[in-house]
DNA sequence: CTCATCTCGTTGAAACTTCAACTTCTGAGG
DNA sequence: CCTCAGAAGTTGAAGTTTCAACGAGATGAG
């Protein structure tokens, strides 16, 4: 399916679908941000540093294994977090075992401010994905995100 | 459904599909992003801008048309667009019937670097995603990125 | 005509991210 | 020991986006 250029270009199928899927990849992001942010104050990243931190251990992780869950730079992070720990949410201190790690940790204020917010946010995520499709497409998406995610890993390995 | 605190939380499958949905919507745009900014120093959004222009009648839009386009705001436009005239790859001028309106352009050489750049834009769309799909599947993806930004509208009309 | 108003677009400041140094700490090899 | 390589984090500067204020041109009512 070469064109006379050597290049293969969408077919009017592929290009819907994508343009659809593009559209889509741009905007859901911002209407999950909006809610957030309105609603507490944080970003998509914030948020999920905070419900990351929650889950883990004494509420604590290392900040590059945070930065890998919320797939993010170090630096990204280390900035992302003066600006939450001046906001009382989270705090740092050197691991005591190993000065070279730094050890994040979700304060008590922190904790009840994503208590406040987190039903809000899954009734979002329900209402814009999970409630707008039904049981199989659902099951296409994760499928779908699988394989995307597997293409992507793919290429960066070369 | 309802849990005892009178929040929806997720079924497993939900959270399985949402997580990997997640992690989907925070990697492939910056997959695509780094291809772009490597072969053509050009963001996804700066790329969209410059082929919608190609796409439009002399290569001309107005900036308001254009940011509905490419879903930005006005004034993030207007500074990315004084980055791309500052290289030569656009040109602004007052509509000369309506001097309310700007009319944005692609110059010769925004053409001719968007044409070096679109080959290998679209190879990373088909690697990445559609040819990452079955048939089946992205039919299946294209619904469902419809579905989402039909509850994404029906959201915003509140 | 002119005033009020509306939309389009720009601007500068603040917020955030990216990039490239740089520091610190540890563990390995001499 | 000593030092040297390497990973973890931080920092400041540069680049980008967001936010709020503004300016300029068209339109319609009086």
């Amino acid at each position: 399916m070469t064109t006379t250029d050597g290049v293969r270009w969408l077919s009017s199928d592929e290009l819907a679908a994508w343009r659809s899927f593009s559209l889509m990849l741009a905007r859901l992001p911002a209407a999950l941000e909006e809610q957030l942010q309105r609603d507490g104050g944080l970003n998509f990243v914030e948020y999920h540093v905070l419900a990351g931190l929650s889950d883990a251990p004494d509420r604590t992780m290392r900040m590059s294994g945070l930065a890998v869950l919320v797939n993010s730079e170090l630096s990204r992070l280390s900035h992302l977090m003066r600006r939450l720990e001046k906001r009382g949410l989270v705090r740092r201190e050197p691991d005591p075992g190993d000065g070279r790690f730094t050890n994040a940790i979700l304060t008590d204020e922190g904790y009840a401010h994503l208590v406040k917010l987190a039903p809000g946010h899954v009734a979002t995520v329900r209402k814009l994905v999970i409630d707008a499709l039904d049981e199989n497409r659902l099951a296409s998406l994760h499928r779908c995100s699988e394989d995307i995610l597997g293409a992507i890993d793919a290429c960066d390995a070369e």
